[in-house]
Formats: C-alpha cells, sequence, structure tokens
DNA sequence: TATTGTTAGTTACAAAATCAACTAATAGGC
DNA sequence: GCCTATTAGTTGATTTTGTAACTAACAATA
C-alpha cells in the first residue's frame, strides 16, 4: 500500500455527499415518476414547468427558467408538449413582442392540482422516515446545497 | 378560489422533498464533474464504476451493478468506454465463463486516485456548510432515503 | 441428453438531454 | 436613423440514456 492509499481512509464513496445526494434524489424521483408518466404521459421537464406555472401562476419562460434552474431548451420543449396537450396557452407580450406570457387551461390546472395532491401526500409518506426537526434540517441543508 | 387550492396552502413546490433533492444533487455535482469531464473526459457512470472498482477492489459488472443501483446497460458501456483508455481490463471467470471480473489498471488506478483525492476535498468544502452533528445527520438521512 | 428456465453481459432502436447555431425583437450608443 | 450588442425563444446535430430483444453460458429437471 503506498502513502497515498494509507491517506486514503477517511473517504468513503458510500458517503460522499454528491453521490449520496444523487442516489436519494434518485431513489425518491421513481415513485412520484410513475404517477406524472403513468397517468400524464409527461417528463420529468414538463412536470416541473406545470408545477411552476400552477404554483406561482402564469409567467414566461425565462422566468421559469430562472426559478426552476433549467436550461432554456430543455423549458422550450417542455412547453411545446403541454402546449399540444393543451394544458397551457401562450400570449405574445404586447410591449416586448420577443416574450411569450404562458398560462394554464382549465385542464393544465386540474393535472396540477390532481399531481400537487400526491406530490404533497408523498412527501409526507417520505417525511414521515423523519422527526419534525430533522425534516426541517434536512430541508433547510437541501435549500443551502441547491442554492450555492 | 375552489376549496381544493385553499386546501393547497401547506404545499410548496421549493419544500417538496424529491425536487429539492433534485437541485441540490445537481448543483453539487456540477463542480465535480466539471473535474472528471474536464481532466478526464468522463462521464458520470464511468467515475462511478471507476469509484467503485478503485474503493472496493476488483469485481464483476453485476456486483457493480448491485452496489451502485445502476442498470446494467449504463455499466457495460461505461465498462467499454473505461477499457478502451485502459483504465480497466476484463478476466473471463474460469468457472462461470459468463462472469469477467473487472480490474483497475495502473492507470486507472492513477486516475481513481487523483479524483478521490479530490472528491474528498470537494466533499470537506460542501460540509463545511453544517455542523459536525447536522453533517452526520445529514448523510444518515440521505442514506435512509436512498435504500428505501 | 433434451428441455426449459435463469443469469451475465451486449446490442439495436427509440426517447431524451446537451450544445451550438439560429431568428426575431429590443436596447444602447453615436 | 444606423450600427452593434443583448435578450427571448427555437431549431438541428450530436451525445447519452432507456427499453427491449438478443447471445452465450449455466442449472435443474425429466
Amino acid at each position: 500500500m503506498t502513502k497515498q492509499d494509507l491517506e486514503a481512509d477517511d473517504f468513503d464513496l458510500a458517503n460522499f455527499l454528491p453521490y449520496l445526494l444523487n442516489q436519494a434524489a434518485e431513489a425518491s424521483s421513481l415513485e412520484f415518476q410513475r404517477v406524472y408518466k403513468g397517468r400524464y404521459g409527461m417528463l420529468r421537464t414538463e412536470w416541473r414547468v406545470l408545477f411552476h406555472l400552477g404554483m406561482y401562476g402564469g409567467q414566461t419562460a425565462t422566468e421559469i427558467c430562472t426559478r426552476a434552474r433549467m436550461h432554456k431548451t430543455k423549458i422550450s420543449r417542455a412547453v411545446q408538449r403541454l402546449e399540444a396537450r393543451r394544458f397551457l396557452t401562450r400570449t405574445r407580450d404586447a410591449a416586448d413582442r420577443r416574450v411569450e406570457h404562458l398560462e394554464l387551461t382549465q385542464a393544465g390546472r386540474a393535472a396540477y392540482l390532481s399531481l400537487r395532491d400526491i406530490a404533497r401526500a408523498y412527501d409526507d409518506k417520505l417525511i414521515r422516515m423523519f422527526s419534525k426537526d430533522e425534516a426541517g434540517l434536512l430541508r433547510a441543508m437541501l435549500r443551502q446545497l441547491a442554492e450555492r
């Protein structure tokens, strides 16, 4: 064993934060993904856009871009698909004609509300693994990590 | 506002655990990804296989599959690319000729050691955002979420 | 020793993500 | 007004992933 090997005894892949975060994220996304994929044939990008519009009201692609930290091409394509399913409408801004205002239709809002209820139930189920204090701390720490 | 809307006041996308986990995972992967992508032209699947071989010694694709919770096609392709770069060798098992034993070459081991040091430093940097207790709790909770 | 089932790993094709280049509109000098 | 830079959003080419079907080897049973 070399010197460098010995110095490494404190490193453990199973504890490496980015790895651990990915594992947890992937595992926790799967069950919820089955719902929106199975029931609405949606992709992850699409439910994100749907939720952003449902939660924060009508906005432009760029605003979603910033809030959701998603690349604009992802959003562009998600919007196209959501529009094709008549889940949202686009309206050109009169003052700045580059900008489009996105808004959920009745159907889009119904899909959002239904998925939101499922999301809330699923979140409850996950969070029940921890105490209230732990859960609060977990969310705070994740927010901190996400916002770096 | 409908009844259903009002009932929803306690739901917040920004606190939805799967979403939050994904945001944190993505953010924390980025900086580290730049290293293995920039320096070795590796994909995430490749560094995972590299690390599993580096940490836990020679093993078969199926063993990595189980430990890393990666699909076997991902592993198959990652192994092909790592082999092409002479980072690992494959040896057919004499007793069961379906099985291949994977092992890092000198070059593979060198790459692993170098990346591992960077990973450790990066993990330290991230974890310094929290107290020791918080950090331990965070890892424990993430492990629990990942193992469901 | 056939027959059927299972396992290790690969390959082919379709779906999705990424990256760069693009159009159209606006804004800021000059 | 005219030139250049910037911004909103889209499109196309390439890369990567996901799904299913596949080959080869083994195991169990009759």
